[in-house]
DNA sequence: GTCGAAAGTGACTATATAGTCAATAATGAC
DNA sequence: GTCATTATTGACTATATAGTCACTTTCGAC
């Protein structure tokens, strides 16, 4: 059984991750999902770039030449991990109820948003930090847009059905930036000064604004 | 003439910066100012972390050793492009006409935050950088976290004139938050898929709804 | 011009990290 | 059980970076 280094659903093909049947397979997949967790603690407390691949495997209680046969280098583990965090936004997002108004869609785009920020504060990070990368090495970037992209495109898809013929696809993602931006910059700001709870009863209100301004913008 | 390695502004008592008067003081200050502005290009490319100081060095055309000759380390001189950066964008806060509504007040520190932006690309990068130094490591975090308390509160002071007397100051230090972050993270997002051009006509009149929407939530 | 003091230099050392690989352990097929 | 296969290991090498320091250059006082 060998393992493909780079074989993780970024290679443009999505690789059917098919139940684990045998032992052998167990491990692997135990092994794999230690290293990515450890990795996500890493990366978050000590940021992308100061964590190294020794802090990860010591986090996972792995030895070093595991790392190596799983992931060929910290940048194809961060990828995976951007994608995974991606993906739980996204699915978060998606089970919204019929028949909802846009206000509703809005609140529960901000409220999901919300819920993963609490849930998953690493996560949030990691993909703050993924965000910067941007301006930082354009290699690393190009790589990392994708994830980012279906993100953007998630949101789209959700706000479509209440938005007129006649609106492009340019304006839409200029909301999506915002909304994004937004919702991702003011738990940013509000980790500086804020208690967990303070920055619940701190979002409410100005939640509500936002909604409003939100969908007079894409209605008009 | 000796320079204290760590006398920059972030140590407590300020430091006042008489002009140079002879020639050694002139080719000091401008060994600083280039080390300074070699270290903002260099950290705004690959990140802070993954800056080295022979990268500040050579950028800046200086030898090594110089740079210990006036920064004890990175995390130094760090602090003080984030000084610099914050004391650039307060002071573009400051000059508000008298007399403004509070709508006013809102456009103005939307658009000087915009300016900012525009201006001063490399900066923004390096303050959204540092703001996430939050979680990533307690020890910088700490010596990190002043100066943001100085933006907050150059927000603050902005606003107080319009908001009644029984507002308290979590209050508006949550709507602080809420500024910075739309501004900050909605252009952080927007750099992802949007050309300059496009980012100024699209934030436009989301910002109006903004404004409107927030200087509600203010004078209630 | 001379001289003392401070700024600037870059080769050097010490250290930390990435990535390798020969050896070991676990597993499945028979 | 035996054996072939593959996952796991961690000591090892190669390399990159932080930080030092003896030396050179620049400057100002006289």
């Amino acid at each position: 059984m060998t393992i493909e280094p780079s074989g993780n659903k970024r290679d443009g093909i999505v690789e059917i991750p098919r139940k684990p049947v045998n032992r052998t397979e167990k491990r692997v997949a135990k092994t794999q999902k230690k290293l990515l967790s450890a990795a996500l603690e890493v990366f978050s407390e000590y940021g992308v770039d100061a964590a190294t691949i020794d802090d990860i495997t010591q986090r996972a209680d792995l030895g070093k030449g595991t790392f190596y046969r799983h992931f060929s280098d910290k940048a194809e583990i961060m990828g995976c991990l951007i994608d995974q965090a991606i993906e739980k936004l996204i699915g978060k997002l998606r089970n919204m109820d019929a028949g909802a108004t846009i206000e509703d869609a809005l609140e529960h785009i901000i409220n999901m948003h919300y819920q993963f920020f609490l849930e998953n504060q690493e996560e949030f990070i990691l993909l703050f930090q993924g965000r910067l990368f941007l301006k930082l090495d354009r290699r690393i970037t190009e790589q990392m847009e994708e994830p980012f992209n279906r993100y953007f495109e998630a949101i789209e898809s959700l706000l479509s059905p209440y938005v007129s013929e006649k609106m492009d696809m340019l304006r839409i993602r200029r909301f999506a930036c915002a909304v994004a931006g937004f919702v991702f910059g003011f738990f940013s700001f509000a980790m500086i000064g804020m208690e967990s709870e303070e920055i619940e009863t701190g979002i409410k209100p100005l939640r509500q604004s936002f909604v409003k301004s939100l969908s007079s913008f894409l209605v008009q």
